[in-house]
DNA sequence: TAGATTTTACCGGACGGTAAGTAAGCTGCA
DNA sequence: TGCAGCTTACTTACCGTCCGGTAAAATCTA
């Protein structure tokens, strides 16, 4: 019986994950600078110094969580929607995966990794910004790329494709900033409803009947 | 030759709003926590203590802002949408004019008092915070009072229209984000876009030759 | 198996820096 | 003379970071 290095029930599955995983419920409720470590080490119940022992500093503790943000995206819609041939419903795999992540993400306390991801880039240098920025870079060229498939295909409507992956994003990422899970809708249902808007949008109307 | 007290071209059309331009400018810049009294004041021309001499405390700048951005909102897109009588006609306003503003913000020098609205809520007080709150859902419930005058019209989709409102905010609000005044697209370009995007989403097809 | 040695996981406290805010005084104009 | 409109000089408070130390656990000897 050797690797016996289990706990109790709540923490301790490291104390390096247990950190990130504190530090980015404060980011995101106090934001990156109004947090303080001494913040994050009371939460976490060591001290301001013990911190340090698992980070290097404050600035690659908000780079770590957003790159794992990153990751989550990547993992969760980026590579599933890959996998999808059809435009429409990879189009569609996106906004259900994507909304998905984000409304599960307040779950737990209020906290989501994602909202960090597109609310604290300012705190990150220059050469981390712009390595987060390309990240994000390659997830809009997906959609933009997805938009003009279904151009060619004859199914999107005449809309801007840099607008239209826009505008999708925003309804997206807004939603971190008003879903409530204690409201009326549920998280599925909402999703519902936000494919029916933007698809409705961007989409030509299957052609029933008529042509002209 | 009375009340002469006016200045070459820049600054002097009061002090006090002058303050309030530069740092609403530098909190759109940098955001709330990291901008410093000193660089507001060194942008201004003077020193800290004279920003004091106009100002009680820093949070009182920022809500003075945060308030200044909700009466833009309110002349200049509430307002108008009221007057008109027709609930389609009401939503193009809205869209038109709100995403005006916030493309006209960011002319001058990538300064912009709605973004500020949206971002720095978290360093009002709780008073302030709940005023500025308020004024949102009036907002909030003009917008889905209009979506509930076009469905009894019997021209919206079967969409929810919380989630509707909240979907064309967040498509209007990451405006303030992607869009850049040297892009390929001008402002009425994209927010004649958006409209379409927005309106196709939420709008049924104007019945043209087919029924059922 | 026991003792020696190293490593891990922290703590207390300090350091340099910077922030908001203030007290008190100077200066030019009415 | 008085007051608006500042400035200089300062206080207080906290922040990120790090250093020195330490108790306990893990690892290595013998």
């Amino acid at each position: 019986m050797k690797a016996q290095k289990k706990a109790a029930e709540s923490n301790e599955q490291g104390r390096l994950a247990q950190i990130y995983y504190v530090a980015a419920q404060i980011f995101c409720e106090k934001g990156y600078d109004a947090a303080s470590m001494n913040d994050i080490a009371e939460a976490v119940g060591i001290t301001k110094a013990g911190i340090y022992h698992y980070v290097k500093s404050k600035q690659e503790l908000l780079y770590a969580i957003i790159n794992y943000g990153m990751d989550l995206l990547e993992q969760e819609v980026i590579v599933p929607a890959r996998a999808l041939a059809d435009p429409e419903q990879r189009l569609r795999a996106i906004i259900a995966n994507h909304s998905r992540i984000i409304m599960r993400g307040s779950v737990d306390a209020g906290y989501n990794p994602l909202t960090i991801l597109n609310d604290e880039i300012a705190g990150l240098t220059p050469a981390q910004r712009s390595r987060i920025l390309q990240r994000k870079r390659v997830y809009l060229d997906l959609v933009r790329e997805t938009l003009e498939q279904l151009r060619s295909a004859g199914r999107l409507k005449d809309v801007d494709t840099t607008v239209a992956a826009f505008s999708l994003f925003g309804m997206l990422l807004w939603l971190s900033r008003w879903y409530r899970h204690d409201g009326k809708l549920s998280s599925q249902q909402v999703t519902a409803e936000i494919s029916k808007i933007a698809l409705g949008g961007l989409l030509r109307p299957p052609a029933r009947l008529s042509r002209k």
